[in-house]
DNA sequence: TGTACATTTGGTAATTTAACCAAATGACCA
DNA sequence: TGGTCATTTGGTTAAATTACCAAATGTACA
């Protein structure tokens, strides 16, 4: 693998690893549905706001989301929707898995 | 978030980490191609054998691939492809990325 | 049986991640 | 201006991750 080509599977790892959180999936999740402020958001998921921001920033460092401030607020939005299109699949791994789970204790 | 909501996200959140990885997006990448043992991947990869097998205990653990003995070597393969075609929208959020930074340098 | 090859497992050290608290910053309004 | 709410940032600690080496296990074959 030379050097090139490992940068742009970092490059990707690097957006997966933004989005391998729970916490950071459920807001990607809320976030697809509408844009939320920070405080929305921490009332939502049961930790400190400064978590949930952290998390946030995350995203963003990542690309996936974009920040607008209103008032005294900071919204938050998806930049590309089509992340979502993925939890589909993901959700076929966790179905096939949890049958697969399901065949073996039946022994 | 209840704690079922929590464990859904938790399961989702596992598969994206064993995902977020530069060297097992490799492995994913050419294991969409064609089944693959340990060591040809090592071959490719500039790691020690130990790492790689590693790696791919984390995919297995996750369901990613399920692997296959044959003589002395153990075939890794994938079990539900659908996950690469996530990496068309990683691409465009990393492509948005890059044209952001760009823009934000030209000045 | 003995040797070589393929793979996995155990151990260790360095790095990264995540949670919370406390403090700083910024916006709004009385 | 002073107080309050919203958010971010810095600090600390605990846990998880990753890489390598060494050693164990399993397979094939002379």
């Amino acid at each position: 693998m030379d050097s090139k080509t490992k940068a742009q599977y970092e490059a990707r790892a690097k957006i997966l690893k933004a989005l391998a959180h729970h916490t950071r999936l459920f807001i990607i999740d809320q976030l697809k549905r509408e844009k939320r402020c920070v405080c929305e958001l921490t009332e939502m998921i049961n930790a400190d706001t400064s978590t949930v921001s952290k998390h946030l920033s995350v995203l963003r460092n990542a690309g996936l989301v974009k920040d607008e401030k209103i008032g005294a607020s900071v919204y938050y939005e998806l930049t590309t929707p089509c992340i979502t299109n993925f939890f589909g699949c993901v959700e076929s791994v966790i179905k096939a898995n949890a049958e697969l789970q399901m065949a073996l204790t039946e022994n």
